[in-house]
DNA sequence: AACTGTGAACTATTTCACAGCC
DNA sequence: GGCTGTGAAATAGTTCACAGTT
């Protein structure tokens, strides 16, 4: 029963969710463009925009208009016919359905040069994910505050981040430690785990898991120039250009750069 | 024509792909597990496995068995019938098809904490992708090196990218000077990019971008986490378990850390 | 006239289930 | 008997195209 597997929704294809209220279920694909969508509109509002029509919200984010007006959908209602959206209520309803109307601490686990890079970030994407624990196992990091909190031991995740609230683990160790960080990341409570580490983690159902795998992004890439140089003269076929639908950091260290 | 777009195949949907030779075209999908496959089999290989079966493969890689013996399909037929897979075997056609038989350059941009990481890191997942080139705009940077390489200007881009046949291009600047890294790479003449600035990039069509955004990841977990505790008791509906189909950094650095 | 919301058609991906081979 | 390869069925996701609203 590993998290990771993407066994769907179970073997039962039932649950007709007959969701009376609000927002009726979100298709995962469409959940990353909810979160894409909120930060094209952050950047509009900034600007001052007080509406915008699916045609230019969509061209903002890279997806066509029809997409786009689907994936609101699931929202409910928010649109006016004729006119647009409202760049305001858009924003609030994106973020009450993906959640972000309440703060999730985060806890970074494996202090080397991604975890370093992520503590330093302190304070994930605006606001909401504050990093609240920082784990690592070299005797000399513990105790060493690393942007702003101090490095406690991998021994000690369970403790801590039930002490702290901790909801979402951050796995940026070697893979040889992935899967121990991971069980007491579960033990100490967090309700979903990011994973760095090359490894397929395995987890119970009910913390969601999602990973980040450089090695696999860049053998993709990799397929796709060979299919290109490859035989056929286009690489055209189902396979084309192509969006990870995952994005990145948010803001810039004192040199400018990511993370 | 942004190539973040997921413009499917363009508007025609044709391109029937008679590929009269080896591979049928393969599903992006499945062509992201074929890394973690490959990734798994390697393990597999360094415990001195000669066979495996769907079955020890698929659970190792965390996916249904008849969803591995599908992609592994696409490949063409190396399996035996009541034995399994050669992992010596399975192992060079993944390679293959992945067009790991040959070197990647990569060129980082924006050596701020993420770019430090990555090239520190030094040759990305086993060998195939060497780093080649770094850049950045600050002035104290330029020259130094780091991992080995000296940083160049981001004005030179253009110019040591095509000096250095860089073929894949990460930017890792802040939001703002994406794109016009972006362009740059192009006019080096690189294949492929990935990003992990906030930001969708436009990109000419023979140009692969893919993204990878930590905000994204976030919200996500954020949003699984908020609708379980939400209206419906079990998070079940169409949304569940996931993988973002994307993997991690692959080596460890002297404390042991994942970058 | 401009623009949203959505059923219906289409395409992609996953899963089933079983024929065929060792 | 064990295991692969794969059509066919089921499910998920995308795009079309148009009715409905302001």
């Amino acid at each position: 029963m590993p998290a990771v597997t993407d066994n769907g929704s179970g073997p039962d294809g039932s649950a007709p969710d007959g969701d009376a209220g609000k927002a009726r279920a979100v298709p995962e694909a469409a959940v990353a463009r909810l979160a894409v969508y909120l930060r094209v509109l952050t950047t509009m509002a900034e600007q001052g925009a007080v509406t915008v029509s699916s045609e230019e919200l969509s061209a903002a984010a890279g997806v066509n208009s029809a997409k786009l007006r689907k994936d609101l959908s699931y929202l409910g209602s928010y649109g006016v016919r004729g006119v647009g959206y409202e760049v305001g209520v858009l924003t609030e309803e994106i973020e009450r359905i993906l959640g972000l109307t309440r703060q999730h601490k985060v806890a970074v686990a494996g202090i080397g040069n991604l975890g370093h890079a992520l503590a330093n970030y302190g304070g994930f994407p605006g606001r909401g994910f504050p990093v609240a624990a920082l784990f690592d196992v070299d005797p000399d990091l513990i105790g060493v505050p690393v942007g702003g909190i101090a490095v406690s031991h991998l021994d000690d995740i369970p403790a801590v981040c039930a002490e702290r609230q901790v909801s979402i683990g951050v796995i940026a160790t070697p893979p040889g430690a992935a899967q121990v960080v991971c069980d007491r990341l579960v033990a100490g409570g967090v309700e979903c785990i990011l994973n760095f580490a090359p490894v397929v983690l395995h987890a119970p159902e009910h913390v969601q898991v999602r990973k980040v795998d450089l090695a696999v992004e860049l053998q993709m890439l990799s397929f796709h120039v060979a299919s290109r140089d490859a035989g056929n003269p286009a690489d055209g076929g189902p396979v084309s250009v192509t969006s990870a639908g995952t994005g990145v950091l948010s803001r810039a260290s004192s040199n400018g750069e990511v993370v």
